[in-house]
Formats: structure tokens, sequence, C-alpha cells
DNA sequence: GTCTATAAGTTGATAGAC
DNA sequence: GTCTATCAACTTATAGAC
């Protein structure tokens, strides 16, 4: 009934926010549709498995969206703005160690808050990234660079180990995804599931590794 | 004709070894499939594509292995061979730095060489290994951590720093395999292919990192 | 052993009633 | 805006001629 109205309302004049409906209705796609592809990949996950996990008709997924093509862009979409987000704690006058600490966490806490969103990523990169190529070779590229000279900066000055850049951040992704990505080989050596527990190890692994790699930590607190 | 005539003498008595002609044909597949299953996954791979790539009929793709399932089982089967062989040398009496710069070495030289492999294992524990997990929590658990307790002996014997040896394993094969997995991310940052130059620079960025956190670098040797 | 032809089912997408 | 019913295309797999 109240549906009745509304849209009665909304085709005369709208008096509620325009595209409510279309917004919640996107969220809760997007948000199902994360999962299922996390799970199965885009080729693997289908429009009718899609829907069935949003809880509404294939149909209702077209008329949002148009093919499965675009839904998958738009998960990405929203998965980038999350990647690019905490590499901004590498400036130029912050603590290397510091700078480095925070965004090792950050990263950390994104695979352990949404491994999905990790997944998807990853599998749109592992098949060579047809989708956001274009991004990844355009703001991320500058982006990324950016960042590298700010730790060229660092190393020249002495405050860090000369480690390669670029490499640099292509280890500590990987470092970081790995927990996510390929968390069914890493519960299948460990023996237990991912928990927080073993989450917080990880990070503090991580972190440890990753400054003792960069010469950011005393050799009296190796022992850690 | 010659073919013809072999078959006749088969059918009779075979002369030939027998199974000859299956194995040839299995490993054209094979190495087909390997090529296919990496760059579209084992959902977006269709027979039809896997007997394009391998130059014979589907029909034939099924009368080797019977289903895509277990095509997709013997490829994987292949890989996993390959997998567990560097970490051989890792053994209590070697030296660790020589033993770990030779495991990297191995692990990368699979990267740079077998690229593939690398993307078909990724995909497979990316989708939680629903083929491979049983392996993965039996052989290759008890073969891992039988190696992280070589590692921790090392530590113990004040050899290396204190790495937590399981997640120094997670590490160390995120970071050599990244240059495989996630190549789409690498080349759009790095803004060139990844040629054997570029993976030289990248396996020395690995090498240099992992002895640098497993304290395994002298001081005067970091500004190599 | 090899291949053409086809069966049986699933897919992404849409038309059209409500 | 929503959903049922349906389409054409494509999927894996197999039967059966050679």
């Amino acid at each position: 009934m109240a549906a009745r109205r509304r849209a009665v309302v909304r085709s005369a004049a709208p008096d509620v926010k325009p595209g409510r409906i279309r917004q919640a209705q996107e969220s809760t796609i997007l948000e199902a549709a994360e999962k299922v592809f996390a799970r199965a990949g885009f080729a693997g996950a289908s429009m009718s498995e899609l829907a069935l996990a949003a809880g509404l008709p294939k149909s209702t997924l077209h008329y949002y969206f148009g093919t499965k093509e675009a839904l998958h862009r738009a998960v990405l979409a929203n998965i980038l703005e999350l990647w690019l987000e905490g590499i901004e704690a590498i400036q130029p006058d912050a603590e290397p160690r510091e700078a480095l600490t925070r965004y090792i966490h950050h990263k950390m806490r994104l695979t352990a808050e949404r491994p999905d969103a990790s997944r998807v990523f990853a599998n749109e990169l592992l098949h060579g990234a047809p989708q956001i190529g274009d991004i990844l070779r355009g703001e991320m590229r500058s982006l990324v660079r950016r960042k590298a000279r700010v730790i060229e900066g660092w190393i020249r000055a002495g405050r860090m180990a000369p480690v390669d850049p670029l490499h640099l951040f292509f280890s500590l992704w990987a470092m970081t995804q790995t927990y996510a990505d390929f968390e069914a080989q890493i519960t299948a050596v460990l023996g237990t599931q991912l928990g927080p527990r073993a989450m917080h190890r990880a990070g503090s692994h991580v972190e440890s590794f990753v400054l003792r790699a960069c010469g950011l930590l005393e050799q009296a607190e190796r022992g850690q």
C-alpha cells in the first residue's frame, strides 16, 4: 500500500529523496554480488545465483545494472576505492617506521574485514584485469609512483634501508592479501580457521618482517 | 597410412610401447589446458576452447579425461608436484642464508618460467581449493610443518632472527607468486612488460628483502 | 582411436503483464 | 518499479559412423 502510494506520488512530484529506493536496492545487490563473485569468480557466478543471493528476481538485477559485466564492474569500482585509501599514510615528513606500520595495519584490517572484496579484486587481476586495466594504468599507476618517490626520498636521506620502492609495494600487497585470497592454503597448513587471533598473529608477523627488511627495527627489538 | 598400419599392428600385438599415443595426446591436451585455464579460470574455460587450443575435437578431450573437472584436476596434479619441489633446500644442517636463497630463486624461476601454472593454482586456491583441498590438508601440510621445524631449529640455535616459520612460508610464497598471479597489476604500475630483466630485478629484491627480514644480511651488505 | 552430429541442460538477457 | 515466462545461444557430454 505504502509502496503504491509512493509510486503515484513520485510520478507526480517526488517529495521523498529521488532514487532512494534505487540506492537501497543497488546496495543490496552489490553486497550480495561481492560475496557470490568472491566465491565463484566472474564466469562461475550465474545471474540466477546472484539474484538468489540478493533475494530478488533475476530481471530486477538486469533492470538496475543492465548486464552481468556492468554489475561486476560496479562491484570492482567499490573495491578499488578501498584499495587506494590507506596509502596516504606515506608522506615525505612522516616517520618511515610509523607510516609503514600504519599502512600495513590498514591493509591487514581490510584483508580481515573484507576478504571477499580482496578475492573479487584478485580474481580480476588473475585474469588480466579486463575490466579495470585502464584504471590500474592510469590513476593507480600515478598514485603508486608518487608514493614510491616519497620512499626514495626516505632512502636517500638515510632514514631506511635501500629497498626498491615499487617492489616494496608489490611485496607488501602480496603478503597482506594472501591471508584473504589464498585462505584455503593457509588454513590447510595452519590446521585452524583464520579467526581474529590468527589474523592478529599474521599482522604482527608482516609488520616485523617488513620493518626488519627496511632496516627499521633495531637489533634489540628483533627478539620481540 | 602409417597411422593406419600402427593401429592394425597394435590391435593384434603391440610391439610399440603401449600407451605411447595416449601419453603424447594427454601431454598435448594438458599443456594447452594449462594455458586456457590460466587465462579464463575453471568456469570461464569451455571445452570447445580447450579443444581448439589443443588442436583436437572436443570429444577427444572427453575420451581421454572424461569430464572437464577431471581434466582440470589433472592439470592441478601436474602443478602440485612443481610446487612442493624446491622446499627440500631447507635442511637442518644447511646454511640458512644459502638454503633460503636457493628456495627463493627456485620459486622465482618457477614463477618466471611457468606463470600459467602459478595462475591455475592461484585460481584454485582463490575459490577455496575444491579440487585439491585434501592434498593441501594432507601431504602439503605435513611437508610444510616439517620444514617449519627445521627453521625453528635454526632460530633456537641463533642462526637467524626469530621469524614465525609458517608465516615466513606464506610471505615467501605470496611475494614470489605475485609476479605471475597479479602480473596485470605489476605491469600496470611498472609501465613495462615483465621481461627477463624485470624478473631478475624482482628476484634480487625478494632475496635481499627476505634475507634482511631474517637477519641474514650484514649491515655492510645492505647497500648492494 | 577419432570425429561428426546431437542430446539435454543451463546461461544471459528481454518482453510484457501487473 | 517488479516479476513471470520465455528466448536464442551456448554449455557439457555422449552416441555411433568411420
